[in-house]
DNA sequence: GCGATCGCTGGGCAAGTTGCACACAGACCC
DNA sequence: GGGTCTGTGTGCAACTTGCCCAGCGATCGC
């Protein structure tokens, strides 16, 4: 587990540049090609790189309203919120959550409006006792993890030389 | 704006096999090479494919403990707070909302002592009044995009069918 | 110390894919 | 009816992929 230096920035120039290849990204990153596929390899079956799917933009697909909702559940309705909130396409993620709630869900819907229905859609559930929404207007940061894959790469090479004094990585 | 059938069953394909290129894509959707790669560009103009960054799991570098902070922010220091919490790695996005808090983020730490530091960091802050964190303990829906995809392709398609009643695609 | 193992290099190969171009057909709009 | 748009099918050169191998330096175990 971790990542070393070399992990790191091949990470971030797939991030920045994913239409590259491996071919491309050996040349880049200044070593051989089977190097990089070596280390692709690694860190896909690792799990550290889950994939490459292709990442969707909620707004471009109509659905430009965001929104996370706080939920409270009923004791010993867990599964039951979680089976019916699976069905809900406008709800792109849950988590269950210590707290003041129990749930924390991150919707999406068409319009001010149309995020009523959702959130009907949601609460208007049984095993659910209280829900607070609170609506996104900006997103000051959006999504990212390359800055934590850089700090990671660095912690794990601090380690190393640490350690070791450098092993010419 | 919107996409069709065909969009939606590609980016689905996409999404469930990102290895397999445009002619395999082709094959796979029945439709002639040149369309997929003419609707691939389209997705990808209109923002509705943002791109096809490698899905990094935040567990396997490291970082396996989630949270979500509510932050009240003193008045007039939002901006300032963006820039803060915008040089923490840590933080993997950042929301302003309506509601109780001013804005809502997402953490994520080495460990539950790890969390403490990154909340200190976050939080101690001059521009931050009041802060409440939940801690994620399960996430039964992971962020997921598919099934929002596939309602947007069919409530297209059904407009579609009842304004023309059809068209081949 | 010495052999085994591991990761990286650089090379080579066949098979497959890409990007681009073209002509053509059907549907739609004015 | 002409113009435009989208999809089809075809072709091509250039590139990339996946896989193989031999060699080399560093590390590890005994």
């Amino acid at each position: 587990m971790g990542i070393d230096r070399l992990d790191g920035r091949l990470i971030v120039l797939l991030a920045r540049e994913p239409r590259i290849g491996v071919l491309e990204a050996s040349r880049r990153l200044g070593v051989a090609r089977g190097t990089v596929q070596a280390r692709l390899n690694r860190l896909q079956s690792n799990g550290v790189i889950r994939g490459f799917g292709p990442d969707i933009d909620p707004a471009a697909l109509g659905y430009p309203v965001s929104a996370f909702a706080t939920l409270e559940i009923k004791q010993g309705q867990g599964a039951r919120v979680r089976a019916h909130l699976d069905t809900v396409p406008e709800v792109l993620e849950l988590h269950t959550t210590t707290g003041h709630g129990d749930m924390l869900c991150r919707l999406v819907a068409r319009s001010n409006a149309d995020l009523q229905r959702v959130i009907d859609l949601v609460v208007g559930f049984d095993g659910i006792v209280r829900a607070s929404t609170a609506i996104v207007m900006e997103n000051p940061v959006p999504l990212r993890i390359l800055p934590l894959v850089e700090q990671a790469a660095e912690d794990r090479d601090r380690q190393w030389t640490t350690e070791r004094r450098g092993d010419g990585l």
